[in-house]
DNA sequence: CGTCTCTTTGAGTTAATTCAATGCTCGTGG
DNA sequence: CCACGAGCATTGAATTAACTCAAAGAGACG
């Protein structure tokens, strides 16, 4: 499954804290820094495989850079983006022998890798860690429950809309502000339950009205962030 | 917020027990024997609303008898169903301060209410209640995995057919025996991101097909099994 | 600098929707 | 007990949003 890893270390504590702080890496959420020791830190080429749902669950996983795509694939191809994991955010965390989704890198990731005996012993030994991964399934819950209504009740302009709003709001960026796109218009189609297509064509409505402005294929420049996030919620256009 | 509810009181541990073992009420999960004792029941008729998104969350319920449906509404009234919780089952156990969806009653419910204070206390003391919920995310983060790729990836055929083959599942049904549907065409439309008409569409196709009959309208026959699964995993029709 | 992949745009098709009409159930009251 | 009315379900017809297919354009990369 790891065949894709470029190297794998294990490296100490200190080692990572110094890294992070050298190079600007994303702090571990609060109340899990307990885990930081036991962490083993795996490159990945864009589009290869972290793990395979069904595989077994040995690990959980922190993107320290790069985006990881997380997601369902059917029998006869047809895929299911189920949510993407950026810099500083945790996957595999669920408490399940077999992973339940196909972790793949949308583009050059480095992850830290927690071997799953270690987060739950550290979980019942820890009430604060125990208490901030509940904490964390929740989140991930309502961001399921937002993209559970995008997908089923509204359309292809009010999901890329919604879209690039919530990558906009996790950038924190404001009007001018050029925001990081990394994954690939099918990607975006496959997250979003559309074709490339109706993407493409979406993302091209949205430049023409001002709204956004694309400068590059992997990042676009918000103008309109209020609009934006009125198309999103479904205001008439 | 519970203005429907028709009675609530306090029962002690031996009584709970006592009434699930003379009626045949479901029996608590394993591992979260430890909440009977705080439990208090509450009856509500069908449409009323056990709880609305964004309040307070302030107790974690199980149904004992009767569907529950988990909605999102969208500002213009659109719905998207995110789940159905049936005798037995837990709602509102994430670690949020406010509720993330509205829960209401499909038909004449009754669930029990835990004190969420209470049942955290009992997580922080009794490490297998906190691995009974755990799981129970984790269990329920698949459902709606399942769910997302059904709304997101499947046509109509495949998603009624995988709708009623998860009731027929659940229920342990095989050829021939009469599977219970207590929600409303409306409520299968919302859950499965249709229109009510496509809904019964799809049924009276299914219907024609000899895979299920419909004896009346809150129930379905399963006619051929194998072959809902086939339409719901996707295969040629 | 050619090739390969990804993206964009256009044209035509289709699955699912909307709108409309009818049928069925069930509860209520005469 | 039956008739009536309200609400839900079903079916049909017409419309449309999104899809498929096709071709051209833009980047990336050896």
């Amino acid at each position: 499954m790891h065949m894709q890893a470029i190297r794998e270390m294990r490296v100490s504590n200190g080692a990572i804290h110094a890294a992070a702080a050298a190079s600007g890496l994303p702090a571990m959420p609060a109340g899990l820094a307990a885990l930081e020791s036991v962490g083993a830190r795996v490159r990945f080429a864009p589009g290869t495989t972290i793990f395979t749902e069904g595989d077994a669950a040995a690990k959980t996983y922190r993107v320290l850079c790069g985006s990881v795509r997380l997601c369902k694939h059917m029998a006869d191809g047809r895929r299911q983006i189920v949510d993407f994991r950026h810099a500083g955010e945790l996957f595999g965390i669920m408490q399940l022998d077999r992973y339940a989704f196909t972790a793949e890198a949308v583009d050059d990731v480095v992850v830290v890798a927690y071997a799953r005996a270690q987060v739950e012993r550290l979980g019942e030994q820890i009430p604060s860690v125990r208490r901030s991964l509940f904490d964390l399934l929740s989140e991930q819950f309502l961001a399921m429950h937002r993209h559970l209504v995008m997908v089923g009740r509204q359309n292809a302009k009010e999901r890329v809309a919604g879209f690039l709003f919530a990558l906009a709001e996790r950038a924190d960026a404001s009007d001018g502000d050029t925001v990081d796109l990394p994954m690939s218009r099918q990607d975006i189609a496959d997250y979003l339950g559309l074709t490339i297509e109706t993407v493409c064509r979406e993302l091209s409505a949205l430049k023409k009205a001002q709204i956004i402005g694309t400068p590059d294929l992997h990042s676009i420049v918000v103008r309109d962030n209020d609009r934006l996030e009125q198309l999103a919620l479904g205001e008439p256009s």
